[in-house]
RNA sequence: GGGCGGUUAGCUCAGUUGGGAGAGCGCCUGCCUUACAAGCAGGAGGUCGUCGGUUCGAGCCCGGCACCGCCCACCA
């Protein structure tokens, strides 16, 4: 190390992250580290495709999460030697993004209608081009080691190529289709969206009972409903086949009230005769199960509430025009008018609303596209099943598998601007065009003998959703270039939400063995959830969101690594604050014992020249915290991974090992310096795939005192493999025993009340070996010399004597107490060998270990009773 | 209505195959010891949600219950 680089390291006494950060970064970006060549197999390789953040994301606490695992596996990989490619990119987000261009339209006074289609997207892009990327500049300060060189978008040319041939290939399939069918309709976005894309929240309404007057009698069928609007939509009334009280009616009809209209009454198994009086007014139009039994039964469907969330004119003139809300009150006057409410109850149920835009979904049947999912789930479900793609932690896979065997057509068109535009035209005469292309199209139609000049294209975009499903494959070159594909398709694992294993996990291994033959992924990590402190969501509506940058600015990218893996345990887990700081510390921590052993250790090769015992001790310690921190980066155990490192780092190195060896590392002794720089090299590697800034900052200097071997840099170091040959039990025993003993003879110390500076007078029993014990004098200040005097109290072969800094009254009192101890001890020892049933079924080894316990503590009862 | 997770120190959480309860933070006592005072040494603090069972022995295994949370579900 130069003069002037020791200067540096001798100057900063405390690791600056915000100083460090951003050249550290610059450094990697320009070595091109993260930006591997398109060679190899898939086997030999490893890759990762980032789950994509919106475009108008902000990086917050779950990407954090979710990128700093995923690098710190990636780090490892890449460390391990493997050609690692971790793929970035964004979505383009259909709504989200298309509502946030229409906010910033409002703002101005103006709406995307009066801008027009073409005009409106355009904005899109210009919003995406200023915007659009500042969640990768935040990736980037979390230290993510992707290719940045490599993003990709969802709507980028390659990447709407892909999405059309795959609509096209499913069309042809006969899996995408064309349907009348009922949907959840967004009012907020004025678009139909998917099943997942509802969330039920519990709702108090009123539950409304309504007299149905039997037709050619006198007698009224009762029926309750939620929305009494939707009455005016009824078709028919159903009951219980087996239900008695009704079983007369069925064939029958009864008159509909306000309406007029004749409805049939009919039996159906899924009405509840329970619930309310055991007749259900069936409404097709306006509610999903209502349009089942109405499909079955071939029952009118009439629709009353249209897309723009007000009631069309079947609903009759004195309702036409009202929003549906209106239209409630509207309803119910008249009913009352007509003496048909017989009465209103309190009433707590589930209701859809859309998850996007937060509005009340609204049932409706409506023209869509939707894609036929049976057909994909089979060998989707056949994947999981036989672990061909592993999902831990593995209740989840049940989840999957529950799902997948009931899968749905999903609805895949949406009525938004921005997307991915249906690959689909419309010619005369009803004839449909899909295409990969417009010219294809025409194509197409000029062979049909349409003329393709009267086609028009569909006018809907696709659910965002589908463009994601194909994610993996798509970003690496599918279908046009093949070499990345080749080289790093399947990806190795995927990280994710819980929330998303069906929106997206699932769809990608359908589409991945659908179109690439493969699973796109052989493992998926369903991480935590980070709750706010309070235990509530973090949400920035709630204003309980927690800003990782803010966390970086404040303690480093570092520190929120550290903190997030070491919280990130169980399913669902709370922000903790604490953890975060222990990481800045942890850094701070490994910034300054690296400091100790730079400055002062000379230039000597690295190696474990393991010459005492000690040596042997944390060169076995550091072995195995490399095995337990490797496998459980191995096995997606994060939380165990950073503290299992923790505690190796702070007590064993930090605590023991460097105070132990302080005065060798002063003296300048070659031995001790190649063995703190080795343990110091491989420690830094070992953490570098969880906090790699300030490993990357310190082996900056460490690879200077190492001599010029090492010019690359820690991010391409190998990552420490156990190494069995260094496991030394023997060493762990007995520098163990001298550990606990200083313990003993601090705490005594203490308890006595002894000045933290003095040195007490001891010696060593006759026959003990002096040389461990003079390790333990230091650490314990005590003094061999001019052993002289009585003794005071014995632990092990070490006595302490008699002196001015010792208070003889407090030492009796302190013998006392132990007596009591020990006495309890015997006492509770004894009883338990005392125990035939224990002495016979325990393992003898256990019995074996109380009766040595017993021996040890009479002995120490016995040996307290002479003083 | 089904499924899943949780309940351990004041707080946030660990506790591998059942053999005397742990960490970080906070708290108390004492130390500016030439890597780090955001540090060091020591300490106090827990009937492991509850009831029952299995066992010589249960935080851990089995069953019931309570509370918290999440996911799924077409009972109006």
């Amino acid at each position: 190390m130069d003069a002037e680089r020791r200067k540096s390291l001798e100057a900063r006494t405390r690791y600056d992250p915000s100083e460090v950060e951003k050249r550290i970064l610059e450094r990697w970006l320009e070595g091109g580290y993260f930006h591997p060549p398109a060679d190899g197999t898939p086997a030999e390789n490893f890759s990762v495709a980032i789950p994509p953040p919106n475009v108008t994301g902000a990086l917050h606490m779950g990407h954090a999460l979710n990128g700093t695992v995923q690098d710190a596996l990636i780090r490892m990989k890449r460390m391990e030697g493997r050609n690692t490619l971790w793929m970035l990119g964004t979505d383009h987000a259909g709504i989200a993004t298309q509502a946030v261009v229409e906010r910033e339209l409002r703002e101005e006074g103006a709406s995307r209608h009066e801008l027009g289609r073409d005009a409106f997207v355009e904005r899109v892009w210009a919003w995406k081009e200023r915007y659009g990327s500042q969640i990768v500049e935040q990736y980037k300060r979390l230290g993510a080691s992707c290719d940045y060189e490599r993003e990709r978008f969802t709507l980028d040319e390659g990447y709407v190529r892909a999405v059309y041939r795959v609509f096209a290939q499913l069309y042809e399939k006969g899996l995408i289709y064309r349907d009348n069918y009922m949907v959840n309709w967004d009012v907020g976005s004025h678009s139909a969206i998917s099943d997942l894309e509802v969330e039920n929240r519990e709702l108090e309404d009123v539950l409304y009972s309504i007299d149905y007057p039997v037709e050619g009698t006198e007698a009224v069928l009762t029926v309750a409903t939620v929305r009494p609007e939707t009455m005016l939509a009824d078709t028919a009334v159903a009951v219980h086949p087996d239900d008695e009280r009704y079983r007369e009616l069925v064939g029958g009809h009864c008159i509909l009230p306000l309406v007029g209209r004749r409805l049939p009454i009919i039996a159906d198994e899924r009405v509840d005769p329970e619930f309310g009086t055991g007749a259900l007014k069936i409404t097709p139009g306006h509610d999903p199960n209502d349009f089942e039994i109405g499909r079955e039964h071939g029952l009118e469907e009439i629709v009353v509430i249209g897309e723009d969330g007000r009631m069309t004119a079947a609903a009759g003139e004195r309702f036409a025009g009202m929003h549906a809300q209106e239209a409630q009150a509207a309803v119910l006057d008249a009913l009352r008018a007509e003496g048909r409410l017989r009465g209103e109850e309190p009433y707590v149920h589930s209701v859809p609303f859309s998850h996007r835009t937060g509005e009340r979904i609204e049932p409706l049947i409506s023209l869509q596209w939707f894609c036929r999912m049976d057909e994909l789930a089979k060998p989707a479900i056949a994947a999981v099943e036989s672990d061909r793609v592993r999902i831990v932690p593995e209740q989840h896979k049940r989840v999957y598998l529950d799902w997948m065997g009931r899968i749905r057509p999903w609805c895949i068109s949406r009525q938004l601007w921005w997307g991915h535009r249906l690959p689909v035209w419309y010619g005369p005469r009803e004839t449909v065009f899909v295409a990969e292309s417009e010219a294809a199209a025409r194509e197409a139609a000029a062979a049909a003998g349409v003329d393709p000049a009267e086609l028009r294209r569909d006018e809907d975009v696709l659910d965002t959703w589908f463009s994601s499903a194909i994610w993996p494959f798509a970003i690496l070159g599918w279908p046009e270039e093949d070499a990345l594909l080749r080289a790093f398709y399947p990806t190795d694992f995927l990280t994710t939400a819980r929330e998303i294993l069906f929106l997206w996990v699932s769809r990608m291994i359908m589409m991945g063995l659908e179109f690439v033959g493969d699973v796109p992924f052989d493992d998926v990590y369903v991480h935590s959830v980070i709750l706010a402190p309070s235990g509530r969501r973090m949400s920035k509506s709630l204003g309980t969101g927690i800003d990782p940058l803010d966390e970086i600015g404040v303690h480093g990218a570092d520190a929120l690594r550290f903190g997030l893996l070491a919280m990130s345990s169980t399913e669902l887990v709370r922000y903790s604050a604490d953890r975060v700081q222990q990481g800045e510390d942890l850094a701070n921590k490994m910034w300054n014992a690296s400091r100790l052993v730079l400055l002062n250790a000379p230039e000597v090769e690295p190696a474990p020249r393991a010459v005492r015992l000690e040596d042997r001790w944390i060169v076995s310690r550091l072995e195995r915290a490399i095995d337990a921190v490797s496998r459980s980066l191995g096995s997606y155990d994060f939380a165990h991974a950073a503290l299992d490192f923790y505690g190796f780092l702070w007590s064993e190195l930090c605590d023991w090992y460097l105070e132990i060896v302080k005065p060798r590392l002063y003296d300048g002794e070659p031995e001790v310096a190649a063995t703190l720089l080795w343990v110091l090299e491989q420690t830094l590697a070992l953490a570098h795939p969880m906090m790699p800034f300030v490993t990357e900052e310190i082996y900056s200097y460490l690879a200077g005192a190492a001599g010029g071997e090492r010019r690359e840099m820690l991010v391409v170091h190998r990552f420490p493999a156990l190494d069995a040959a260094l496991v030394d039990e023997d060493a762990e025993r007995e520098i163990d025993a001298w550990i606990k003993l200083t313990r003993q003879l601090r705490r005594w110390r203490d308890l006595v009340g002894v000045a933290p500076g003095s040195v007490l007078s001891a010696r060593v029993a006759a026959g003990e070996a002096a040389a461990p014990h003079e390790l333990v004098a230091r650490l314990a200040r005590l003094s061999y010399d001019g052993a002289e005097g009585e003794p005071l109290a014995a632990f092990g072969p070490v006595e302490i004597l008699a002196s001015a800094e010792v208070d003889a009254e407090r030492v009796r009192r302190r013998v006392q107490e132990r007596r009591e101890t020990l006495a309890s001890e015997i006492g509770r020892a004894e009883s338990k060998l005392a125990n035939q049933g224990f002495v016979q079924n325990a393992p003898a080894d256990v019995v074996e270990e109380e009766r040595g316990k017993l021996a040890a503590y009479r002995a120490e009862l016995e040996e307290l009773g002479d003083h």
